[in-house]
RNA sequence: GGGCCUGUAGCUCAGCUGGUUAGAGCACACGCUUGAUAAGCGUGGGGUCGGUAGUUCGAAUCUACCCAGGCCCA
């Protein structure tokens, strides 16, 4: 008796159950390189439609991160799926390789050594350091199976690059932008040097704490009377400090009692903060009227020992706003000024301001218009010039501060302090806040802000919306911006100082000078090639006509450099065109990128350089809790590779919204690895019943093919259309629905499993098998362009497998679409199998319940009579040799009741019963009989046949 | 503390401008299959739509507050 399997078209294939991901992840990305995969897209699209994705680099320090990978991975899709969609889509990666961190890491691997070297040679190791994790990274993103310009792609550290930032740089100065002001940073006075961030560290510290009493200035007297009448009986002049009278003022006077821990900062107070919308009172204490604010009376009251009364007026902070009050210490005045980061949590109420020595005060000392005002030398020492002070270290200051304002009777209370307090990472001593000399860009020159205001607002699309009214709030709100950093590694700015009279001088021509410098030598020209290099013939001192000068030694702000990545890369390289149509970051480059973007766009050219920003969320774990080595909770990209591949990986980002904050953890991951293997399994059946398939000799005509075929394509078809338009759409997880549920359970539960009998045991080269073939050719085609953006390396290995001739790569070909699908639209077949399908959820219903009682086993063992009328009638008729098929059951018996059935409210009626017959060994359905010959004893008629056309092949 | 954002089954997502018993896939349980087999098919259980209070004839969908979380500031 023959093996009746082995006469059956089973499926083969050599697209393989098993991913085997961790072997042909890199055999296809070595492949891609080997064939100058990236290379041959751009000459296939050449002259079509750009469309410019332009990369925001990473920072070249330390390994790629799960967040890097998914901002990667994003950018990837887009890039793939506008070229699929028949754009010129280049994508030009870049990093980011000037910077504090990078700095600080090369230092620490220098140790000592760094003392003996020059700035020049320091930029070196530092360009060393950059470029070894510009490979690593490369590396990385390939791995994730990311295409681009891998051989070539832009450094923020590279000669032309540098010279582009300055050149950008030389379009705010020549139109008035750029100006030198001051501004607080924190400060090692051991040290000599200004610090960032990241170079302080916070220590425990014991610190003075004191409460000094400013008096009313005399000139604001009658202002106080009228904002405060309840004030106006007492107000009168208060009594002038006394450098020999410790006698208390005079008792008709108002005062305003500020606290501080920093008392050598009371000699550069300008102003008194209030809160604006806080309760202040004025009480009588021992004669003076004292303002605090109300709900800190009792503490204050209770710290300086003295009696606080009942209130003599109450006010909001706003009544203090503008008044003038007399300095402890000198004769000039404090000006009362809101700020809203007063709080109640400890002190007075009323803030001690210096804009010289703090953040806050800067900040609030620019909004009033008042100096910014730090007589220190570089080492700490109060310059000459002060009273009472000159020559003092600021920490060696502070008793003397005390004692004086102790002298004046302005000392209410002195105590001790432990607090946190920032500390110099090197040399552990406390730090201060300085006011140094910084170059600023004005948001106010030539309207910048403005400018960027409308930009947003008029310009760009913000993806998704509520971009726009994050970073219209930042560029709203935030002060001018400082581009000087008292650091090495970065782009000098080309200023010279006269060494005359100490002018900074900053020019067009100084600019331009040293961008041509920069070009051929690159930016450590500055610490090495003569200065003489840089200046400008005919340039001469502005202030006092001086010719002689001497470079400075800041450095730009890294996100000038890179926000000047549009001006660098996008008019020079190939494929590319100035502005871009997108930029894809975090959303936390709303505050970074894109703001430092849109302010050189508006500086270089007057408009925002790019069209559409899209931003995505964090990845967060499991809980929606933040990924840190602390929690232990974090997911490398390299692990998940490792163990699962990158293709899980990018399935993930495909799947999930990334617009909010993207959850990823063990069960996450687990589910991708079933979401793909779910996928894989149906593509292979598909492919696997096309082993013997040619799609050109085989292809049976649309019209000629069967129902159920056209209706897969017409399915197909409507699935291909959603997930083309989703692609354009940047959402990426109606893709994976859309592509989920035609895989599951349009071909999966129906199609495959309905069209199996007709595909293993028909005719190898009979009409129906080479129709259900030629849908299924079409389709694995098809679904293998459409999914080739998310599983780069699958579809690519699909695409080899399948029969036909076709471009090298499946990176090359275009997403199905137009013509293509619109030909096998069916809006009527689509209907017409709706009822289908749900007659045959009931029929299952039924086999079910039949199954549980033990009546049938598998569908083929049973039958169904099946009653209905109507509508529904008519149609199941007009295909009633398909229901067995539609139903997976040996036989279908179909009344059709008149006048009733579900269209007259009648529920259709089902019944199972085993089925009647004998089952053919072959297709294993149960029919009437079966074959007696001996070569084909125990097979139907339909088998019989199916064997005859083999045989007479 | 402030600005912006998020919170629907174990997981990932749908649920348009408020309107019948809140859906899908995966996971899970049970049955079938062994000619997609470290697969496949069927059936089923599972959600007070973060919480509370409102607006409304009616809210997952609007408002306020609260809780939890994220990004950026301070």
């Amino acid at each position: 008796m023959p093996e009746w399997k082995d006469t059956c078209n089973l499926p083969r294939t050599a697209f393989s159950m098993k991913a085997n991901l961790q072997t042909t992840e890199p055999e296809a990305i070595a492949r891609w390189d080997a064939m100058a995969l990236y290379g041959r897209i751009r000459a296939a699209r050449q002259g079509a439609p750009l469309f410019l994705l332009h990369d925001g680099p990473p920072y070249a320090n330390g390994e790629i991160h799960i967040g890097t990978a998914l901002n990667k991975i994003l950018k990837d899709l887009v890039v793939k799926s506008h070229n699929m969609a028949g754009y010129d889509a280049p994508y030009l990666p870049g990093w980011d390789c000037h910077g504090l961190p990078i700095e600080l890491k090369v230092d620490r691997e220098l140790g000592p050594k760094k003392k003996q070297m020059s700035t020049a040679d320091f930029r070196r190791a530092c360009r060393a350091y950059a470029e070894k994790y510009v490979d690593i990274q490369r590396r990385d993103f390939k791995r994730l199976g990311i295409l681009g310009l891998w051989d070539d792609p832009y450094k923020t550290m590279a000669f032309r690059y540098q010279a582009s930032i300055v050149r950008a740089l030389g379009r705010f100065v020549e139109q008035g932008m750029v100006y030198k002001g001051k501004k607080p940073v924190h400060w090692c006075t051991h040290c000599r040097t200004a610090l960032a961030e990241a170079e302080v560290e916070y220590e425990p510290h014991t610190s003075p704490s004191i409460y000094v009493e400013f008096p009313l200035a005399e000139s604001s007297l009658p202002e106080l009377a009228r904002r405060v009448p309840a004030l106006a009986p007492r107000l009168t002049a208060p009594s002038a400090p006394s450098a020999s009278s410790a006698a208390p003022a005079s008792a008709s006077s108002v005062s305003v009692l500020i606290w501080t821990t920093t008392p050598w900062t009371i000699p550069s107070n300008l102003a008194i903060a209030f809160h604006p919308e806080f309760r202040y009172a004025a009480y009588d204490v021992d004669g003076t009227a004292v303002v605090v604010a109300k709900d800190l009376a009792a503490s204050v009251a209770q710290k300086t020992g003295r009696a606080f009364g009942e209130p003599l007026a109450e006010f909001d902070g706003t009544a203090m706003e503008r008044l003038s009050f007399r300095h402890p210490l000198y004769a000039r005045d404090a000006l009362g000024v809101l700020a809203d980061y007063v709080t109640l949590e400890a002190g007075t109420g009323a803030v001690h301001t210096a804009p010289g020595h703090g953040a806050d005060d800067y900040r609030t000392g620019v909004k009033y218009g008042l100096d910014i005002y730090a007589p220190l030398d570089a080492g700490g020492h109060f310059v000459e010039s002060v009273a009472l002070f000159g020559g003092l270290q600021v920490f060696d200051a502070n008793p003397r501060v005390e004692a004086a304002l102790a002298e004046r009777g302005r000392l209410w209370h002195r105590e001790d302090y432990d607090h946190s307090y920032p500390h110099c990472w090197r040399c552990h001593n406390p730090v201060i806040f300085l006011a140094t000399a910084q170059w600023f860009i004005a948001m106010e020159a030539h309207d910048l802000r403005a400018r960027a205001l409308s930009e947003i607002r008029d310009r760009v699309r913000w993806i998704p919306a509520w971009g726009q009214a994050r970073i219209e709030g930042m560029i709203a709100n935030r002060p001018d911006w400082c581009i000087s950093r008292q650091r090495a590694w970065g782009v000098p700015i080309p200023a010279m100082d006269c060494t005359t009279c100490g002018q900074a001088v900053l020019t067009g021509a100084l600019v331009e000078r040293a961008a041509a410098v920069f070009d051929e030598f690159g930016a450590d020209a500055w610490y090495e090639r003569p200065v003489e290099e840089f200046i400008p013939g005919g340039l001469a001192c502005p202030a006092c006509g001086g010719t002689s000068f001497e470079r400075e030694s800041n450095i730009l702000d890294v996100w000038f450099d890179s926000g000047s990545s549009h001006e660098a890369v996008l008019p020079f390289r190939e494929h590319h065109r100035w502005p871009a149509d997108l930029y894809l970051e975090g959303s936390d480059q709303h505050r970074g990128w894109f703001h430092s973007s849109l302010l050189v766009g508006i500086g270089t050219r007057g408009r925002a350089p790019f069209d559409q920003v899209l931003t995505h969320g964090f990845v967060v774990d499991e809980q929606g809790r933040k990924m840190s080595k602390s929690l232990g909770n974090s997911v490398a990209p390299q692990d998940v590779i490792k163990q699962s591949g990158a293709e899980i990986l990018r399935l993930w980002v495909s799947m999930v919204d990334y617009r909010e904050d993207i959850r990823l953890g063990k069960e996450i991951l687990a589910r991708t690895v079933e979401a793909y293997r779910k996928i894989r399994n149906v593509i292979r059946v598909l492919v696997a019943n096309l082993y013997d398939f040619d799609p050109v000799a085989g292809a049976v005509p649309h019209e000629r093919m069967l129902e159920i075929d056209r209706w897969a394509l017409a399915k197909y078809a409507e699935c291909a259309d959603r997930i083309v338009r989703a692609y354009d759409d940047y959402d990426y997880p109606a893709i994976f629905q859309a592509a989920s549920t035609f895989i599951t359970v349009d071909m999966s539960a129906f199609y495959v499993d309905v069209t199996k009998d007709r595909m293993y045991t028909f005719g190898a080269n009979s009409e129906a098998r080479r129709s259900g073939q030629t849908a299924m050719f079409t389709i694995v085609d098809g679904l293998a362009r459409l999914l080739a953006p998310i599983l780069s390396v699958t579809m690519d290995e699909l695409w080899r497998a399948l029969p036909g001739g076709r471009a090298p790569s499946v990176h090359m070909a275009l997403f199905p679409m137009g013509d293509e699908t619109a030909r096998l639209r069916s809006p009527a077949l689509l209907d017409r199998f709706a009822t289908l399908g749900a007659v045959r959820d009931e029929v299952n219903l039924a086999l079910e319940q039949k199954r549980q009682e033990q009546v049938i086993k598998a569908n083929l063992s049973a039958q169904v009579r099946l009653e209905t009328g109507g509508e529904e009638a008519r149609l199941l008729a007009d295909c009633r040799d398909f229901l067995p098929t539609l139903f997976g059951v040996s036989h279908v018996e179909l009344v059709t009741r008149s006048g009733s059935g579900p269209d007259g409210g009648q529920p259709r009626r089902i019944t199972v019963t085993r089925a009647d017959g004998v089952r053919c060994e072959r297709c294993w359905r149960f029919v009437p009989a079966v074959s007696d010959e001996p070569a084909t004893r125990g097979l139907c008629a339909r088998c019989v046949e199916a064997l005859a056309l083999v045989a007479g092949h």
